[in-house]
DNA sequence: CATTGTGTTACACATATACTAGCACATCTC
DNA sequence: GAGATGTGCTAGTATATGTGTAACACAATG
């Protein structure tokens, strides 16, 4: 899987390296059980350094998107937790939709904003 | 209208300041036309520095929230730009909707959360 | 056993951002 | 004139981010 990064984005390294791996799932490019580049590898590549990376992989265990083994890697494993998904979720979309709906943003429309998005996973 | 701070938060204060401003637009405790406190003023209530409420403030007026008056003090004042608002929402919901979608939640699910926010809204 | 590659940890350094603080100025209200 | 306002400036502290180097413990392989 090919990650790009934007060294001229406000938005940190790790961040759009966690992003990216957690798009990569949701479009099944990365599936669960395939491993990801160790730390060393994935930093060579980027050209950035191993601690940024390892930094990304670290949180991304964190939040149960990969699990961590020794002799392989970094392995895809979801941990499903939905009722805490769906209350993070929430107070993400919280501010997004209030942003939105001061700016005459309908309701019908985000439900077609949603869908759009969905339609784009499920190449 | 009252702010609430919470300085514990990982989140920078002038963002919480930010969002509390937006959320109380979108539910219509502050109404086009209403004047927000001014920067010193809304500085001493919360008990933060003044250039803190200012970039707030700033920012504000940059997204298209409120209109800054030297003589009245910031206004509320909502710039409609359908195109770039859709554009941004959509940048924001990608990610959020990604994470979900690893989670296994489900396209209906997503749907229901939006509604229920909305129905917040709509008090 | 020695080598290699792995995740992990520790320390040091540079830069950018966040927040606070104080000062000055032009403008407006009273 | 007196007071309040938004704005601009400098300066300091604290934290976040990214880089660099090094070392450690473990597993696989020769």
């Amino acid at each position: 899987m090919v990650i790009e990064i934007d060294f001229n984005s406000d938005e940190a390294i790790y961040v759009q390296l966690m992003n990216q791996i957690i798009l990569g799932i949701a479009t099944s490019r990365l599936q669960e059980g395939d491993t990801l580049p160790s730390v060393r590898q994935m930093a060579d590549t980027i050209g950035i350094n191993m601690h940024t990376v390892n930094k990304a992989y670290t949180l991304l265990k964190q939040e149960g998107f990969v699990s961590i083994d020794r002799r392989r890697g970094a392995i895809v494993a979801i941990d499903v937790d939905k009722i805490k998904t769906l209350e993070e979720m929430k107070e993400n979309l919280v501010v997004a939709l209030a942003k939105g709906c001061c700016k005459k943003v309908s309701r019908s429309e985000v439900h077609q904003l949603i869908d759009e998005i969905f339609d784009e996973y499920d190449l």
